[in-house]
DNA sequence: GTCTATAATACGATAGAC
DNA sequence: GTCTATCGTATTATAGAC
């Protein structure tokens, strides 16, 4: 990783660091504005860098967006990799996954808000293009191989991974409205998370589990 | 309501109906698109106008917006008034809100987009201006109630609320995306609806009912 | 690799005829 | 009450200097 000597206008010259920079910024602004309402000149602000330099490296707006769709699912997939699930009895996996869901969540407020954006500006064509079978599949399985062993009762997988997910996440999708009907609980505090998470345990759990 | 005979080229002429399709079509396009990404001319051709008249009607594109957030939350505490939710035992009465928060969903899919994007591209600045307030208390009562009576357990109410909301309405944010996981399955569908509708009842009920 | 300057278009908003 | 025409600015994208 060689970088030449800054002059005093430019940069210092890095295309690896210069193109981070840019997807981050990039991935904040897309979060909140979507694709149409994002602004190159907002993510060349924030980024310190100028609207060109983006277009020298991602080729135009669309492109952009599509880098920074790519890098939360690689992430995703890195984690979930590493948690070893399927070695796991159904119910610690699935704690795993609630606590992993969440804190993914709480360390980028901004992704899911990425993910929603996706959904409602561009119908999921983009979504669609990611690979996230694999990942969907993997959690199904947790909830089959629980119900097969018999430690959760029988459940529809499908309508129940998405009310488990919807039980981890939608607390960060209102966070932005609902804030301003309780402005003294402040719900990204690392303090709230944890209550979050160990409630959101709890309920999902007891949602699920079969009663002896 | 008075509508004068129409001309060769004019619309005919009826304030209130044309405020009408105004906003129904800011609708769609704020929901999908949010208050940066809209565009006036898409709203004015789907509701077959100009956008003369969206300035004549509504002053300008934030007031148009404001004017859209204001319909739902009408019709919602309408709704939630008739239910009578006081006059139920707590478990009747959070199961009619359970029916009802996924009814509304269904029957206006694209309403929590419009919230959603409220959250991320305005902060909740305008849902801070809408009374929720009452609507919110008015659920989290229902909780408190039950917990009291000893039909539910001991839980955070206000953490409990948005789980439970959570296993409603996160099924419709993710249905623009998740469709292209299992393209078989319309989410959308009165069947499916009704599969969500029951399911998330006997998901909620199960992780609030005190086991005896 | 980064910038400045600028072209080309898109968009919000207004004026004025009907 | 509705439209057409138009103004001014914002925005994406490119050309070319360094």
């Amino acid at each position: 990783m060689v970088r030449s000597h800054a002059s005093k206008k430019q940069q210092i010259r890095d295309a690896e660091v210069t193109q981070q920079q840019i997807l981050d910024a990039a991935e904040i602004e897309f979060a909140s504005s979507g694709l149409k309402g994002a602004r190159l000149s907002a993510i060349a602000e924030r980024a310190k860098i100028t609207t060109a330099m983006i277009h020298y490296y991602f080729e135009n707006k669309e492109g952009l967006y599509k880098a920074v769709l790519q890098r939360p699912l690689d992430e995703v997939q890195a984690m979930v990799g590493q948690l070893n699930l399927d070695h796991l009895p159904p119910e610690d996996a699935l704690k795993q996954v609630i606590r992993s869901a969440i804190a993914s969540e709480a360390a980028n407020p901004q992704r899911q808000m990425l993910w929603f954006q996706e959904a409602c500006q561009n119908k999921g064509l983009y979504f669609k293009q990611g690979n996230w079978w694999e990942l969907y599949e993997h959690l199904l399985k947790i909830l089959e191989r629980g119900m097969v062993e018999g430690c959760f009762r029988p459940l529809d997988p499908i309508l129940t991974l998405t009310h488990i997910l919807g039980v981890c996440i939608f607390y960060f999708s209102v966070q932005e409205n609902w804030k301003h009907l309780t402005p003294e609980i402040d719900r990204l505090s690392p303090e709230m998370v944890s209550k979050h998470t160990e409630a959101a345990i709890d309920f999902i759990l007891a949602a699920v589990k079969k009663t002896p």
